[in-house]
DNA sequence: ATTACTAACCGTCGAGTAC
DNA sequence: TGTACTCGACGGTTAGTAA
């Protein structure tokens, strides 16, 4: 069993550096004492899942290890309830930059997706085979993000639906007046998914939906 | 906190449909006593993470959710994380380029990291500081490619990782039989990586590991 | 066989407190 | 400030056992 407290450390970025981190603050996250937390962090320094030098705190590479086993075997696990295209990168029209930047969007997807976008969509243009398996997604509830107004100019809601290239978190994104047709799926990503993983037009690349 | 249980089940399949599970399976499974796994059962039961008919279990999309949760913010705390490997080109003796005109593999590299690899392969020789990422990788799930029989021969499974030089989407290749040691990396790309860079035997190479 | 109750146990929790 | 000790009390754990 992985503590919370791991968890919480990874949060931090306990894992890349030791951070500094109070015995009161981990006591407060995971809803304990002072004397509890002070206690599991005694304990989980005992069983090497962390160091602690100078009021600082690092995860060892045992702990890390353990952490990316778990969520090895969970992936594999929730993997088969979700949609695979195979499909090739394709040029934008920098339209989705546009929408990206405006602020009424943006805020809407950090807050429901987690990660705040990138600045640009990558259009894949997706295998015929595949096709079909957009009208399932289809069917599936969206992560919703509503429109507004501004300047006058009307921004319709987008339906966006988690996804994962080569395992960085992703969103496919469905805007209400699509210039897209059914072969082309837009996505969004924290990164620059084009420099990230070195994508070029043409390049092929598997679109993993994961489930909300 | 997500209960041990709840990680034990999802192993087990019990997303998908109920599935007969008894008390002392996951007593033994979890190292508690019957009595404190069927107490559990019963309080995860009542929180409404599983539900249970006919000594059969099967988790709640509630269940899931919030197990899905936890994976999206590990994933994206352990974001970053990425493994690198300073090395130096070194000579191969010509084995790699006649694997991977075998058919067999071409097919699969093509699917499964979807570039078709050049008929050759990169090895470069990893720093001695480095060595002990290389376990770290190996420890991560590889993207794998089967083996196959040919003509009486056998052809052992390659173990795969994606990774980048200068940009290039490449993957790390572990053959089963190995004729490598520990210090060299066996690094397949769409591209005579020697050209396209323009690297020679000693010239110095960073290959950056990006999560699959 | 399996599940789940009761009862006694023991381990964990947190208040108090020293450092 | 913040950490970590002691110790009384509470709650979770297990053995025994009934259904």
């Amino acid at each position: 069993m992985i503590s919370d407290i791991i968890f919480l450390l990874l949060r931090k970025g306990a894992h890349h550096e030791p951070k500094r981190v109070t015995t009161s603050e981990v006591a407060e996250s995971i809803g304990v004492s002072q004397q509890t937390a002070s206690r599991k962090l005694i304990q989980l320094e005992k069983s090497r899942q962390l160091e602690r030098t100078g009021g600082k705190v690092f995860l060892t590479k045992e702990a890390i290890s353990e952490v990316r086993k778990l969520i090895r075997e969970v992936m594999d696990s929730l993997e088969g309830t979700s949609i695979t295209f195979m499909g090739s990168v394709v040029a934008g029209i920098g339209e989705g930059a546009y929408y990206l930047s405006q602020k009424g969007y943006a805020d809407q997807f950090s807050k429901n997706l987690s990660f705040k976008p990138f600045a640009g969509t990558l259009n894949v243009a997706i295998e015929d085979g595949d096709i079909e398996k957009r009208i399932l997604l289809r069917q599936q509830k969206p992560i919703m993000v509503n429109g507004f107004r501004k300047g006058g100019r009307t921004f319709g809601k987008i339906e966006t639906y988690r996804c994962a290239l080569s395992g960085i978190p992703c969103a496919i994104v469905f805007p209400e007046r699509s210039v897209h047709g059914l072969r082309v799926l837009e996505i969004i990503s924290q990164f620059n998914l084009r420099k990230k993983l070195g994508l070029a037009d043409g390049s092929k690349v598997v679109v993993e939906v994961v489930a909300n």
